[in-house]
This record gives C-alpha cells, sequence and structure tokens, in this order.
DNA sequence: ACTACGAGACTTTTT
DNA sequence: GTCTCGTAGT
C-alpha cells in the first residue's frame, strides 16, 4: 500500500526516494523536481519508521533552502521539524560548536563574524605588523587564509614555497592568533574548527555518527574540499549519504565549490547508485533543447539529457541591438506587451552577468514607469548602521572582541582619534591586552586617557542597563545611549538608516517570539548572544519584498533555482558574457557556459536572448560582437526579433555611426587590425580627423593602446 | 580630529 | 558611471 507522500513521483524520483540506506547520488536536472525528491525522501525515511527525526542530517548552502526544506517536509507530516538537524553547513557547525565549545577550545560566549569583519580584522592585523598593503593587499591575504582553511590546511601545514607564500602564511597564523585572543570565528573557522573537533575526539565522532544515520545534502555540486571531508566525517563507515546536486548547474567554483566532489564520492562511497532524474516539469522543448545543445559542448559531465512530456512551444527570441539603450528600449517593449497579454511582471525575470548591467535597464524601465525589483546589493544586517549597533552589542557581549571595539569606539565622533587609537593598540599589543582591558586600565595619558575612560564608562553602563532587558529593549536602550539613534536623527539625509535602525528593534522583537517558544528556559543574555549569531549566519532578505507585481532583475547567480514564465538574457557578448577575466583557462569557460545553460533553464514558456553592439561600460563605450553561446545554440530554434531582425553573426564590420568620425577613410570600429610591434588587434574608438586621428586598439597581446594614425603603422588584418 | 577631494578599480557570491 | 580608499587640507 504506497503512502499519499510517494504519490505522483516519476519511476526515477520514487526510485530516489524509496532507496534503501545506501550513499546514493542523485543527478538532478533544472526543473526536474529535486527539492521535492529530498524532501519526500526524508519523510518517507519517518513515515516508514526507518529513522527518526533525530538520527536525520540534512544539509543546505542557504537559509532559504533550509527553511524551505523544513516548510514542506512540516507539511507532509505532522512532526515538528524545529528540534530536527535541517541547515546550512554553517549553521550546524555553529550548533556543533556551541554544545561542545570547550573541546574546541572557544569561549562559551564566541562571536561569528562576517567577510566584512574578516577583512577589517586583516587590514588591522597588517597595519599592526607594519606590512605594505601595496605587497599584500589585505583582499589577497583574506583569499589566501579562507583558500587554506577551506582546503582543511592550518597554517603550520602550509607548504610555503617562497618568500611571499611564507610571509602570507605568517599572517594566517597571526590571524588565527587575533581571532583566538578576541573570542571571534570566521565562516571558515566554523567548518575547519567542526572538522577538527570530531577527528580528534573520537567519542564525540562516534556518537554523531552513530547518530546520524542518514546525512542528506542538498546542491552537493556547490561543495568546498573541506565540507565534502567535513560530510566524509560524520556519515563515517556504516552512514548513508544521499547527496542531490547537478554539475551542469556548477557555478560556483570561483568561491571554492570543488567540481571534483561529484567523481570522488562516488569512488569514495563505492557507489553503485547513480539516479538521473531527466525528466523537466518547467520548459517548453525548444528551451530544453537549446539548454541541452549547449551543455553537451563542455567536457568532464556526468551526463544527462533533459527532456519534457511538453511540446516544443515558441522559438527562442533573439534580439540583436545596436546600442545598449537600444536593448533596454526593446526589452522594456516586451515586456508591456506580455504584461498587456496577461503574464504578470513578477513572473517574468531580466537577467546579466554583471550588476553594472542593471543601471541602463532600471533606467528605462523606471522611465517606462514599469515597476522592477533588484535583486542583489547591501543585506540588512550588512548595512552600517546595523554594523555598528551590533558592533556596540557584541562590545557588550563580548569585550575582548577587538573589532567590535574599534568599529564603535568613535562613532558616532566622540574625539577618539587615529593617534589616541595608535597608542592604545600599541599599549596593547605590548602587554597582550584586549584594547578593551587596555582603555579600562587606563594605559595611555593626558587628553586621550579622559575619552577613553570615557568610553569605557558608556559600554559599562550599557551593560548595566541592558542585564535582565528583553532583547528589543536592549537594543533600544544601546541606540539611544551610544548616540548612534541621535547622530542619524541628525541628518536629513540618512533618515532611511534611522529607519533601519528601527526595523531592527523590530527584527530582535520578531526573533525573540519565534525563539522563545522553543527554549523558554533559556537565560537572557543568552538570548543577544544567539540574535547575534542570527545576524551573522544569517544576512537578511537582498531587499524588503514590495509586494507589488514588478518585474524581476538580478544576475544569473542570484536567478539560480528559481523560474520564470518569460526571461531575458541581456548582454550577450565576448568579453561581458563570457566574462573577459574568464576566458583564460578552459574550467572559467565552462564555467561560464554552465552559467549560460542555468539563464536558459530559468525560463517556462519564454526566452529572449538579446546583445548590443555598443555598450557603456566603467563610463566608456565599448564594443562587442556576439557571444559565442548564440554560436553554439542550434540556429532552426532560434529566431530574430526586432526592427532589422538581421543575422547576427558573423559579425559584419560597421561602419562608423553618428558622431563617430572615420579617420582617414580607412578605419572601422570593430575592424580587425595588425600592428608591427603590438600584434594583432581590434579597433575600439576613433578620435579626431586628418594627421590629428587617433584610433584605440585593443592588442590581444599588449591591451588597450591609442595610436596616432600619421605614426603608427597600422595595417588591416 | 574631522572632512573633502581625487585617483583607481570594477564578475559572479553564500555563509 | 559610481563606489571605495587614502591623503591632504582645515
Amino acid at each position: 500500500m504506497p503512502s499519499p507522500i510517494l504519490s505522483g513521483l516519476n519511476p526515477e524520483q520514487l526510485e530516489a526516494v524509496t532507496l534503501p540506506h545506501q550513499s546514493a547520488l542523485i543527478l538532478a536536472g533544472a526543473g526536474s523536481g529535486k527539492t521535492r525528491v529530498l524532501t519526500t525522501r526524508i519523510a518517507h525515511l519517518i513515515q516508514s519508521g526507518q529513522v527518526s527525526p533525530h538520527g536525520i542530517l540534512a544539509v543546505t548552502f542557504t537559509n532559504k533552502a533550509a527553511k524551505e526544506m523544513a516548510a514542506r517536509l512540516s507539511a507532509m507530516l505532522p512532526i515538528n521539524t524545529r528540534g530536527m538537524w535541517i541547515g546550512t553547513f554553517h549553521g550546524l557547525c555553529n550548533r556543533l560548536l556551541r554544545a561542545h565549545h570547550a573541546e574546541a577550545g572557544l569561549p562559551a560566549q564566541f562571536q561569528i563574524i562576517d567577510s566584512q569583519d574578516q577583512l577589517a580584522a586583516i587590514k588591522r592585523l597588517l597595519k599592526g605588523l607594519n606590512v605594505d598593503s601595496e605587497k599584500y593587499p589585505p583582499k589577497q591575504v583574506q583569499h589566501f587564509i579562507n583558500g587554506n582553511k577551506e582546503a582543511g590546511i592550518r597554517a603550520q601545514q602550509v607548504e610555503a614555497h617562497d618568500t611571499y607564500g611564507r610571509r602570507l602564511t605568517e599572517f594566517y597564523a597571526a590571524y588565527d592568533d587575533q581571532c583566538n585572543r578576541e573570542g571571534v570565528v570566521d565562516f571558515a573557522e566554523l567548518l575547519l574548527r567542526t572538522h577538527e573537533l570530531l577527528s580528534r575526539n573520537q567519542l564525540l565522532r562516534e556518537h554523531y555518527q552513530e547518530r546520524f544515520n542518514h546525512v542528506l545534502v542538498d546542491e552537493f555540486q556547490d561543495t568546498n574540499r573541506l565540507q565534502y571531508a567535513w560530510l566524509k566525517l560524520l556519515a563515517g563507515q556504516r552512514g548513508a549519504v544521499f547527496a542531490v546536486g547537478d554539475d551542469d548547474q556548477s557555478i560556483y567554483a570561483f568561491r571554492g565549490a570543488n567540481t571534483g566532489n561529484m567523481r570522488e564520492f562516488e569512488r569514495d562511497f563505492h557507489l553503485d547508485k547513480i539516479i538521473r532524474l531527466e525528466q523537466n516539469y518547467r520548459s517548453h522543448g525548444n528551451i530544453l533543447d537549446a539548454a541541452n545543445a549547449l551543455i553537451k559542448q563542455n567536457s568532464g559531465r556526468l551526463g544527462k539529457n533533459l527532456w519534457t512530456a511538453e511540446g516544443a512551444g515558441e522559438p527562442i527570441r533573439v534580439f540583436q541591438a545596436a546600442t545598449d539603450q537600444e536593448e533596454a528600449a526593446f526589452i522594456v517593449e516586451q515586456v508591456r506587451a506580455l504584461h498587456g497579454e496577461g503574464v504578470a511582471l513578477s513572473d517574468m525575470a531580466l537577467l546579466y552577468r554583471s550588476n553594472a548591467q542593471s543601471r541602463i535597464l532600471e533606467h528605462a524601465l523606471f522611465n517606462a514607469a514599469l515597476s522592477y525589483r533588484v535583486y542583489g546589493g547591501l543585506r540588512f544586517f550588512e548595512r552600517q548602521e546595523i554594523k555598528h549597533a551590533l558592533a556596540y552589542l557584541r562590545l557588550i557581549a563580548s569585550l575582548h572582541d577587538d573589532g567590535a571595539f574599534l568599529r564603535v569606539v568613535n562613532f558616532p565622533p566622540r574625539g577618539i582619534g587615529g593617534r589616541t587609537l595608535e597608542q592604545l593598540q600599541a599599549a596593547a599589543a605590548a602587554q597582550q591586552l584586549s584594547l578593551w582591558q587596555a582603555a579600562a586600565q587606563r594605559v595611555l595619558g593626558g587628553r586621550p586617557a579622559a575619552s577613553a575612560a570615557a568610553f569605557v564608562e558608556l559600554i559599562e553602563a550599557m551593560r548595566a542597563a541592558c542585564a535582565g532587558l528583553p532583547l528589543a529593549e536592549q537594543i533600544e536602550h544601546v541606540l539611544e545611549a551610544s548616540g548612534l539613534a541621535a547622530h542619524y536623527r541628525a541628518s536629513k539625509a540618512e533618515a532611511d538608516r534611522l529607519e533601519n535602525l528601527e526595523e531592527l528593534v523590530n527584527a530582535a522583537a520578531a526573533f525573540v517570539g519565534e525563539q522563545g517558544v522553543e527554549e523558554e528556559a533559556s537565560p537572557e543574555q543568552d538570548v543577544l548572544a544567539t540574535f547575534l549569531t542570527h545576524a551573522a549566519l544569517e544576512a537578511g532578505e537582498h531587499q524588503a519584498a514590495s509586494g507589488s507585481d514588478a518585474l524581476q532583475l538580478m544576475t544569473v547567480h542570484a536567478a539560480k533555482g528559481l523560474e520564470f514564465h518569460t526571461v531575458f538574457m541581456s548582454g550577450l557578448e565576448e568579453g561581458l558574457f563570457p566574462h573577459d577575466n574568464s576566458l583564460n583557462e578552459a574550467e572559467g569557460r565552462e564555467e561560464e557556459r554552465r552559467l549560460m545553460y542555468v539563464a536558459i533553464t530559468r525560463a517556462r514558456r519564454r526566452l529572449y536572448l538579446s546583445f548590443a553592439q555598443s555598450r557603456m561600460l566603467h563610463g566608456q563605450v565599448r564594443y562587442g560582437i556576439a557571444s559565442r553561446f548564440l554560436s553554439e545554440l542550434p540556429a532552426e530554434l532560434l529566431m530574430p526579433v526586432g526592427a532589422a531582425a538581421a543575422p547576427y553573426a558573423p559579425q559584419p564590420a560597421r561602419s562608423p555611426g553618428r558622431g563617430e568620425t572615420r579617420p582617414g577613410g580607412a578605419w572601422n570600429i570593430g575592424q580587425n587590425v595588425v600592428h608591427p610591434k603590438f600584434g594583432a588587434g581590434v579597433i575600439v574608438n576613433c578620435e579626431g580627423r586628418g594627421t590629428d586621428a587617433r584610433v584605440q586598439v585593443n592588442f590581444s597581446q599588449g591591451g588597450l593602446k591609442w595610436l596616432a594614425l600619421e605614426y603608427a603603422k597600422l595595417a588591416p588584418a
């Protein structure tokens, strides 16, 4: 007698869901019901009595995915998912480290710092070591540290081959020391610490290995080395790892995702089961055919071909615009028409490769009075006013947090400037004290000591006043006592920041409301710590939902996992998409292609691909040719649209348009040329006439150069 | 100690 | 075009 939760699954989905206790890889194509399979399997395991909710570990990458999984699960089964171990890698690590902080060598109230805070900590560290930030850019040091942590390598284990590498390794070691002193943990550290804790502590390891009989992973293709090692460790010899992913949608290699994990998983776990979910429930045939044809050109795929029971549907529309403005105007016009036909604006997406492209599109939409919503940008807990407020709270919770100290010691301004801080930092370093201790012990003399002492008193007063208050009231008190609220009230230009601070109080109240149900007996101080963790681990929505029907604007990355009736993929030009910076290595080129694959498979019914021959980028006009991806799609699936409906490839040399000079009569923008010294290149700009005429050439070897035509020995190629 | 101006950068991003 | 960072000026 099949259970109702299994009804409606196709044979492959059913097989995946009802697999016995064994490790398995589910290759789930776009729109193949991946999340459904994952959640239904958990529900099925529990319902059939194979495991209790207690024995499940379900890991995702984003909080959104974790929440959705929990929500779907509680809709399927009458269970409370709150106590279950469903969460992000980082969230679950946090949970483990809080429970075993002593064994992990962490203070009970350790704070989590985000990448911004981490970068600030590194800058501070380098400054203290008198390091030339030209030679060792903080961003690069951060990259080095995180890269090593994600490979499971501590500073002591780094194999440095040159002076530069040895220096970076020193910084890595010093950074970890600094974090330990301050009681802060960065994102990568959460994972590495947990991994070390479990590898070192046999009792703990066996406890969790026994407990988590079933480990389920979402978006497995996005895991990095450390996350994979973490999974392997938790699963142990007898555990079953059920990994769901799609190698064709791996678009995060640039931030450490190891595409090799899928193959390694297959080998390490001796998989005899790889289930492919290839039936797509989202898109019409032409769209899937295009996606399949494109992705086939990548090498080293595990292999998969999407199909649909639906018809072919409409052809894919391709639009060639002369300028980015024209491209935007075309999109506006099409959006209007479709909206008129009854397609909701929110069911249409406007995608682009990089955020910089959104502005011109926004401009056109704004002028057309079409409502739109841009995803991306600053998130709630990343805003500076929120960071300031949280830093006061962090300092109250954990006085030795130098990062928090420095963020607020002079904000709002209270006469503690760079000079004073330098002295304070020197004194603290000399005596191995935190900045707080140094300030509290009045190591300074003169006027600076007085202002520092005043700050110490301020924080101590806040700490005392907050003790025992509900969280929201604590925050309200801090906002007033610190002068933050007054500071933002005083400036008209920053009224929105004040609003955000008020929103922070609301968020805290809501947070306590949600928490309160479960953990009724938790002491007040712990609520603050939990809230700070929440703020660090979950930066909040990118933008508050406007509620109204609005066109969705976002990068292709941000669109992963979403679907729309109509998708406009804009800016399909060489150099933009695929992006210049990714073209050097085959890996990068293939990732760009996967990105294009993700873009195409977002569309249910209609797909527009557009590009512009000229585009304003970085304040300069760039001339581009059609993206290679357009020629990689089967021509019979494409339909040129728009005023000209002209063929777009191969790119004909364009004669100069309005306002463009035509020096010497022989040189055109877009023309390929050869220079005796610089080699092959393409003309991207012209200027002046007669003997003054100059052309700008983008050389494949030498980069961008302005050349005076009178002297340069330029020849057509 | 704070503010203002200019030089240079600038793919994608979650935790 | 726009944001960030560092330095110079008040």
